[in-house]
DNA sequence: TTAATTCATACTGAAATGGTAGGATTTGTA
DNA sequence: TACAAATCCTACCATTTCAGTATGAATTAA
């Protein structure tokens, strides 16, 4: 059980914005130089940032990347799920073979994975990305 | 991010076996019946149960497996990570290149990952496996 | 002896992952 | 106006991982 790196990139390219968002839009070369990600994979993942209206672009020269709200503003859970797609732990629903019906015990876990993904969904639901910039400015001065 | 199949089919199996509990040896061909899941693969998964002392074999006909301590005593947390399901969602420790040791900003999401795999496990740490089988039997009758 | 069972390991097809590659488009600035 | 710096767009690809199969033991109750 783990994360793609889609979805960790994407949380360290909000973060590293944010840290600099006061210097105007940010470039995704600069990104990629900072926080060591290829530039053509940070952009795949900032269309995708994109388009769920979590960063705006200004295109051409001296453009770059801007945040679409605050970072106080912005829940991690919005990041993750604008390029990680889904937090569900299970696919007991979809799949009609597996998993649920089962004759005898009727998808005794069934329960448990629902819970699961609302645990994790909860955690990404309270940090905000202010809540990581805090931290790392804490750090650097 | 989601659960592999082993640590799902590992979490169910062993609910399996502790609803069965009072008639002696479960094996695994019922459990491959009841749950829907290949008995090849059961193999695999018990063998890795018993190698983590969950569960206790009997061998030869009228064998099986049965639970090596009591359902309230087996957190789900020993059985996911029996199966080698790591809850480990980031790899920033083990790759020196990527992720942490870029120079502006150290790893800015380093503590968040690691907060999340805390989060994750602390929820596998409070459920129990009698919890899952208390809920399925007020279902059953 | 035989059938039912666990034990052990090798193999495999398909899908997902983690990117690259190569352009096209936009736009500030020299 | 030309150019370079940037986003935008989409196709492709090489591994790796996943989710099992397959096969053949060894063990043991009946």
């Amino acid at each position: 059980m783990k994360l793609k790196t889609k979805g960790r990139y994407a949380v360290m390219a909000m973060a590293d914005l944010a840290l600099f968002e006061e210097k105007g839009p940010t470039s995704l070369s600069d990104i990629s130089l900072r926080q060591n990600i290829s530039l053509a994979y940070l952009e795949q993942i900032f269309i995708k940032l994109k388009q769920k209206n979590l960063v705006k672009s200004v295109r051409g020269a001296k453009g770059g990347y801007v945040l679409a709200s605050s970072p106080e503003e912005i829940k991690i859970s919005n990041i993750i799920s604008a390029v990680d797609e889904e937090i569900k732990t299970l696919n007991c629903k979809k799949e009609s073979k597996k998993g649920c019906n089962n004759k005898f015990s009727k998808c005794i876990t069934h329960n448990l994975w629902d819970q699961l993904d609302q645990h994790i969904n909860s955690f990404f639901e309270k940090v905000k990305l202010q809540d990581l910039v805090k931290k790392n400015q804490m750090i650097e001065r």
